[in-house]
DNA sequence: ATCTTGATTTAACACCGTTAAGGAGTCAAG
DNA sequence: CTTGACTCCTTAACGGTGTTAAATCAAGAT
């Protein structure tokens, strides 16, 4: 009658585990021994679930990224805006979470093409083409990511905050990126 | 009769081998015994040199930063367009060069406000006044920082790479943010 | 009862960054 | 000539890392 136990680890516990262990060790502390001893487990334990350390953050890294995906808006600057909005409030929300997204690499799912869809989709729904959907997508994403590292290094922080308000400047330079690309050539 | 010997190690061929060591082995396995191996030296020589690895990636960050300083313009515009050209290829230009600049935090100099009269100089020069060639050279920065990670992230490329001609895209969006900032608000 | 499979443990390997202690050489002062 | 200080490097070691191999243990299937 008993069913099998259900399993004490899976892939999203892990990950559960290892945002904890970044949020209160930060990303330099992070490493397969620690998350496996909040899990009450061995660090072995977690390559059964797990190809390495580097699927894990991917994992992570995938997390962070999808967690702004969902915007509404109703044109395609204003997805846009939306967009970078979210990423840069979803990178700020995770300690070290830009340093991760630059060290991560996501696993790209099997099919490209259909991935490639579906990360168009919103901006096609809103009147771009396949392409240049796919182009100003990565440059937001490219601009949003690089100013989260940016404003994450410590040294820079504090050399340029004195002078510099980082909430508006990427503000500025998110809407001159956008309002950019509406610009006849 | 021999004056003091000159020895063998200063902060120049540390980092050196270090670049050296990176085009080889690549980021992961850039560690501070390989590096000195490489030099004939054991590694804790490397430690009288320098604080510790923090401060070797540090270096080494800040030469690909100010390899890409130099830039001829006419006005801002073309001054920031040229930066990021420069930024990007000196990013390519090293393996990892992205992955490297993101990790590392580069010393903040001793005094912040001389470092960023300095940094802010070649746009004052060209009509900004500080405070906005700040801003947008940080967004410059950003944007081309980026998406250099964007580029060298190895399954991100593949599956966008068929579908996305990057260096169009980046030149597509440079160019939108640099007019952006022109757009009137 | 035996076998198979899933999930974990123990033990170990080959590294890593960093520190402590010390030694060899060169210089200046007594 | 000796002494001491200073520079620069070595050897040894500590505590940690990601990862693999092999053994183990529980549960369902035959």
């Amino acid at each position: 009658m008993a069913t099998r136990p259900a399993p004490a680890l899976d892939r999203e516990r892990l990950t559960t585990a290892a945002f904890a262990e970044l949020a209160e060790a930060g990303i330099d502390k992070l490493s397969m021994r620690r998350v496996a001893a909040r899990l009450d487990v061995q660090a072995p334990a977690l390559y059964w679930h797990v190809a390495g350390k580097d699927e894990l953050l991917g994992l992570m890294a995938a997390e962070i990224y999808s967690s702004a995906e969902a915007v509404a808006a109703a044109d395609w600057q204003g997805w846009l805006t939306g967009f970078g909005r979210g990423l840069r409030a979803s990178l700020a929300g995770h300690r070290d979470g830009a340093r991760l997204c630059a060290a991560a690499r996501p696993k790209a799912g099997a099919d490209a093409a259909r991935n490639a869809e579906r990360i168009a989709a919103p901006l096609v729904a809103l009147g771009l083409d396949r392409d240049t959907a796919l182009s100003r997508r990565a440059s937001v994403t490219s601009f949003t990511l690089g100013w989260a590292i940016f404003e994450a290094n410590g040294p820079m922080h504090d050399f340029l905050g004195q002078m510099l308000d980082f909430d508006a400047s990427f503000e500025a330079g998110l809407a001159a990126l956008v309002q950019g690309f509406a610009v006849p050539r």
